[in-house]
DNA sequence: AAGTCGCCCCTACTGCGAGTAACCTTACTG
DNA sequence: CAGTAAGGTTACTCGCAGTAGGGGCGACTT
């Protein structure tokens, strides 16, 4: 008889997540059966519903995992400046090297360019939030110490989405050029969202030291 | 016998993406059946797909409708302006507006927050690279008259894409907090790319005219 | 040593909904 | 008043998400 090994639930886990994964980024949310995951890690489907209760748990779980790991990577880099300007310069850059290191978690979290996106955007979504809570404070933080509280209030939170969003789709333009390198897509960030596009228009360029 | 009307496929097309249009907006993509749609434009399931060729086809002929026609509001308010910063002034008003009178039409293309987002985003894809286009012309022919064409070229259509997509997603942030203006969401976008976070956190805010 | 509990894993189904084949019927054409 | 195209239907297939129910093996009691 075949001596198949059995598994404790987190390395299957784990295997499943490791097989779900790039099918995920590579080929979308609908075009990957459970089957196909449960057979790539060596068991059957019954055992993903066991284990995540559904196709969209195990897109979840993915995805949270992914969004998880980047949220923490940015966090750490933030706990390691305090200058807001290069706070956000090092952020950026901890971000799009974090992309090319992870093509795969970073296309099921904000949709892959050829197959369509992802369904259940809510870890994205989530991603996002955390990420423009980061530099919410951080935004409120300066203008409190310079008595533009009123400012902050209104303003911090939805500015930082905003520039979360663009730091996003500067990633998805990345993964169509993928030839340029990561400084250069963060660069471009804080020359839109840092500098502007009226002082970029009017000769102000922004440079990290 | 009930004399049910027979309608010319023009027509009939309209029904149906009258139909389909406020429930993908509503419920999401997966959440709508088409015999849903089909029962609710008074015909059966294989005309849809005879007019629209899948469920899909329809799904894109309700997003790509909302893309032209926003990306038309758009164009028109950019022929009316020439100054750069006006011009995206009255650019952000417009879409703003736009989106105030057509939420179902915004939610289809750039997707609902309650349910999932929608899959197949290429239409949302090409109605962000039209408005993006806008952008980057204006934006190289006024560098280029400043002798800053080499700025232009390279960073011109990435930081156009980021501007768009700073835009959307205060869009989609709005879409949470209902009771704004549109104005402010317009401000926002202003404040934060076209001032740029460095100078509203050193107190120079933009203001219309 | 024998019960028994819980975990890992399977075979074999149900059911829903996308997509299709084949046919009917009304209305307009020469 | 055929002939034909366009609007419309019933009645299927099929793929896949999700489930029911059961089997075996180790670990922990007693």
């Amino acid at each position: 008889m075949t001596v198949v090994k059995r598994v404790p639930r987190a390395e299957r886990e784990e295997q499943m997540l490791a097989v779900a994964l790039p099918l995920f980024a590579e080929r979308g949310y609908h075009a990957v059966s459970v089957d196909e995951v449960a057979t790539g890690a060596g068991v059957t489907k019954p055992m993903v519903y066991a284990y995540f209760g559904s196709k969209e748990g195990l897109f979840q779980a993915c995805a949270t995992r992914a969004a998880d790991r980047l949220v923490a990577a940015l966090e750490q880099s933030a706990a390691h400046h305090t200058d807001p300007a290069e706070r956000m310069w090092e952020g950026l850059l901890t971000v799009f090297r974090w992309i090319a290191e992870h093509r795969h978690a970073w296309a099921v979290l904000y949709g892959s360019p050829g197959s369509g996106g992802s369904p259940f955007a809510a870890p994205a979504a989530n991603a996002s939030d955390r990420m423009a809570r980061l530099i919410t404070d951080q935004f409120v933080d300066t203008l409190r110490s310079q008595g533009m509280g009123a400012v902050a209030e209104q303003h911090a939170a939805p500015m930082a989405h905003g520039f979360v969003a663009a730091a996003v789709n500067m990633g998805r333009w990345w993964m169509e050029h993928p030839e340029e390198p990561a400084e250069l897509q963060a660069l471009r960030v804080m020359q839109l969202t840092w500098n502007g596009i009226g002082n970029v228009m009017e000769g102000r360029l922004w440079a990290p030291r």
